[in-house]
RNA sequence: GUGGGCGUAGCUCAGUUGGCAGAGCGCUAGGUUGUGGUCCUGGAGGUCGCGGGUUCGAGCCCCGUCGCUCACCCCA
């Protein structure tokens, strides 16, 4: 606000323990959601050298780089994803890891460009992925994973939904329509904003591609059709096929998972990102107000490009900034757990040495337990206790004190009773 | 990169035709010295984003600028 105080950064989050405290409840779900699916964490630099995203990875990327040269003269950029770092771990390992591979990362992304709601310079994502394996229950696996990361946090089948399809299958069918392959670009770019701008948009947009209007109509449906829809319609096409075998084999993985209310086959959904090479999702929320909260797919060539290691792999990303917005509208923010058990008073100054012997105590326990930092009059010391949340005030004065005891007092229902300190500092009968 | 909206206390915001800078919440200190929440009283805290212009006089009008925000582009 004052001119001469030096602001944070555009796009950049101070976080308040109020905003710190929604953090950590988000990253502690994601945490136990890995542990439960046998995903090992790991991490890398956030400084990564530009090489690393110039060389290989997709272009789009690059103009959005925080990138520096450092003091050795070496180029130098914060990582905007984690996928090459991961990439490059994988690649130097890739022979010694028992496949398939499953770790999880939480990494702090930056990427420069102009923030809006749910996007800012900075960001954390949780980052999961599978490298080895090619069976469709790899791909289950892994949306199962995603959309158990989002149950964790309180929001259940009313709430997300996952769209999955297949890239291939999407390709497929443009081939099959004889749409040229320089067109299919263009077309996923149409199809993209289908869910936001609604069909008449999309279709101006297609035929401004050089599609005549049976075609359009015919892509248009794909958002309302079914697999089975799809492969009568395409019978003959042999990728339709299989890609739209595999797609049903994900989805009845899921089904059997139990998480059908979770998930839609939807033709129409396209991933902005070039590499994927099989199936592909996102979670949205159901009004769609939002940008997805979570997207991912299967990238089977992308570690050979990358780190020269021929592996298949899948893995999702989900943005810690649109989930804590759903979280908030949603009213699935936690309120804030109790920061202090014990509070100790002290009615005179002599109570202080005994006070802060019984604070070691109950600390070496594990409780949680302040007092005031200079001597004040008891009924500010109850109000600082009832100020900090505190759960029960220990009140040592030297009428107690001659008998061995304290007041406790419970701060919720404000009950008096007297224990002695023995038992308060050994935690007995409580 | 393009276009809209908004900048007054830590927060949410009032501020009339241009005439002494405000409220609520929060913070803090008291309400006679061994018992919190409620209540009462006081206090701190603002170059009205910044710079220029018009005017006797600008939070208010004009110009510029910076910042925030929303959308587009693009994408996570």
């Amino acid at each position: 606000m004052t001119p001469k105080e030096i602001q944070g950064l555009k796009g950049f989050r101070d976080f308040f323990p109020e905003e710190f405290a929604l953090r950590q409840h988000v990253f502690t779900a994601w945490r136990r959601v890995g542990a439960r699916y046998g995903f090992a964490e790991y991490d890398g630099p956030p400084l990564e050298s530009l090489d690393l995203y110039t060389k290989k990875s997709g272009d789009e990327i690059v103009g959005q780089l925080y990138h520096f040269v450092d003091k050795g003269g070496r180029p130098v950029a914060l990582r905007p994803e984690m996928t090459p770092t991961f990439a490059r771990m994988i690649a130097s390992r890739a022979s010694a890891l028992p496949k398939p591979i499953r770790w999880f990362s939480i990494p702090q992304l930056f990427r420069y460009e102009r923030p809006q709601r749910g996007r800012l310079r900075e960001h954390f994502q949780l980052n999961m992925d599978i490298v080895g394996e090619t069976d469709p229950l790899a791909d289950a696996e892994i949306i199962a994973a995603a959309i158990d990361a989002l149950r964790e946090l309180g929001l259940d089948h009313t709430h997300i939904v996952a769209r999955i399809s297949d890239r291939q299958l999407l390709s497929a069918i443009l081939n099959a329509n004889e749409i040229p392959a320089a067109e299919h670009a263009i077309v996923f770019g149409a199809l993209d904003k289908l869910e936001k701008e609604g069909p008449e948009a999309i279709r101006v947009l297609l035929q401004k591609a050089g599609l005549d209007s049976e075609t359009s109509t015919r892509l248009l449906s794909l958002e309302s059709a079914s697999v089975e829809d799809l492969r009568a319609q395409y019978s003959e096409v042999e990728g339709v096929r299989v890609a739209a075998d595999r797609v049903s084999t994900v989805i009845s993985y899921l089904e059997a998972g139990g998480f059908g209310e979770y998930v839609r086959f939807d033709g129409s959904l396209v991933r902005g990102l070039a590499y994927y090479t099989g199936t592909v999702f996102e979670i949205w929320e159901r009004s769609g107000k939002l940008r997805a909260v979570c997207g991912g797919g299967r990238y089977d060539d992308l570690l050979g490009a990358l780190g020269g290691v021929h592996l298949p792999a899948l893995g999702f990303g989900m943005g810690d900034v649109v989930l804590c917005e759903l979280l908030k509208d949603l009213d699935l923010v936690p309120t804030e757990a109790r920061r202090v058990e014990d509070y100790l008073i002290c009615v005179t100054e002599a109570e202080r040495a005994p006070a802060l012997e019984l604070a070691r105590a109950l600390r070496e326990r594990g409780r949680r337990v302040t007092y005031d930092l200079r001597f004040r009059a008891v009924g500010k010391q109850l109000k600082a206790a009832n100020q900090a949340g505190a759960a029960r005030a220990i009140i040592l004065g030297p009428d107690e004190l001659a008998r061995g005891v304290a007041s406790v007092r419970d701060m919720t229902s404000g009950e008096v009773s007297e224990r002695t300190l023995e038992s308060l500092r050994k935690g007995d009968h409580h």
